[in-house]
DNA sequence: AGCCGTCTGTGCGCCAGCGCACGAACGGGC
DNA sequence: GCCCGTTCGTGCGCTGGCGCACAGACGGCT
């Protein structure tokens, strides 16, 4: 049952909040875990639907996103090797109207629902942490309403690019213009748009679906004020992060 | 101490989240319960402050909202006598980003955080409700975002009036087109169009900040499919609503 | 080398919502 | 009953993003 060291030495600390585990709570969870390879685009959870597990991404992304009812989406939510993916397994929902999909591939852990939710309810330690991370996940998600609302596309892409960005290893995204509009919930032309500014700022280079950030600081500096926030409220509730500027 | 019997006659089990709880728990929590007041505006919670107190509305209705740096503001989720404001509270992280204003005078309960949080560490079923409740929260404010991504505004007043409606004991709410226009994060103009409409077509009538929702029905036919996502996961979450179609 | 599917750039017309600037209508206070 | 502040209606021009349609450009595959 101890899996946890397979593959290309994937280890649970490289999910943060694995890693900041007490070591009784971790010793406990460990057993659990299992080595995933996240491939992209694998619905990690579908609307509605009941999956037994819950994820700890390591170095793969997870898009939250929400579909309507035409076809239209928009990402509600992004968590890498910070968070855990299926909050609502032990928030008492079992499921949501949402999905969850790969944006970047990669590995994670998984433990069935039915375990961590039981450690949810007997560790004081582990579920004070799960809900200060849903707290940030909360502020996430309404900083993302707001952005919605309130900046334009090409902000909303810096803010896009800045979050993948924290929660990958190195400074290179593979992901679509298309994807990124699905993503954004805009259309793709409007994404090229906005990536064609940036990339004559100097500030990224891309090429079919392939994106290198040239310039960290100056897309901090573009970015609209959200980001920050949200980047803020992490740091404040989860402790420092790494991938920083 | 037990102040829970004062003034007209409120009780907190007009608060269908304290009725929910179980004798033991309602009366572990009711001697700390306080009356209280919720005039118009009172900001019950500032963006990133510190309070005390843990709300339990009963007839008012708390706007939860992020307000930007150039002041532009979009209303991110709503709660009544269905809930509790002041979720950071009890999630671990003391505080939020975001404001709380009550936007339909009436009253409710409040309850020191620290004893709230201490009955939501020890008594399993208190925290689970309150977590349910979180999660429906969640719900609510994703699609708001979605909804803020795509639906248009006349839409989304429905939407805006219909889940006023869920908490509110009458058909009437008092609201100037201003506040409203606030909510959504949409210029006043807009409401005043959208408003428009629907008297036109006799939904609702209404005048100088009081409007009265005259066919409950059309408006629930002509909203978009948001309200009814967050309505049935409430539902499934909470239980069944009252005021209801 | 050549082909073909994927990805990206671009150019329309269109419309919703914005920002601004008034004017009208209502209603509470003196 | 009058006044004045609040609330609501309306008419601009402007812009950002949409929907559509098509052309170039790159790259893997045979």
């Amino acid at each position: 049952m101890v899996k946890a060291h397979s593959g290309s030495g994937a280890h649970p600390t490289q999910n943060r909040l694995l890693a900041s585990l007490s070591d009784a709570d971790y010793q406990a969870l460990v057993p659990h875990l299992e080595v995933m390879a996240m491939p992209l685009g694998l619905a990690v959870y579908e609307s509605g639907g009941l999956q037994g597990y819950v994820y700890f991404p390591t170095d793969s992304i997870v898009s939250l996103l929400y579909v309507l009812e035409n076809g239209a989406s928009t990402e509600i939510a992004v968590t890498g090797n910070e968070g855990v993916v299926g909050i609502s397994l032990f928030m008492g929902g079992e499921t949501t109207p949402s999905r969850a999909v790969v944006q970047s591939a990669g590995q994670g852990y998984r433990v069935r629902a039915a375990i961590l939710k039981k450690q949810f309810e007997s560790r004081g330690e582990l579920q004070q942490l799960l809900l200060r991370f849903t707290q940030a996940l909360i502020t996430q998600m309404t900083q993302t309403a707001v952005c919605n609302r309130h900046h334009a596309v090409d902000q909303q892409l810096c803010r896009w690019l800045l979050l993948m960005l924290d929660r990958l290893p190195s400074n290179q995204l593979n992901m679509t213009q298309e994807l990124i509009a699905n993503m954004l919930g805009v259309r793709r032309e409007g994404v090229t748009e906005a990536a064609g500014k940036l990339q004559a700022e100097g500030l990224i280079e891309y090429s079919r679906g392939r994106i290198r950030v040239l310039d960290r600081r100056r897309l901090e500096f573009r970015v609209c004020e959200c980001y920050a926030v949200v980047k803020r409220e992490y740091d404040r509730l989860l402790g420092r992060a790494t991938g920083d500027s």
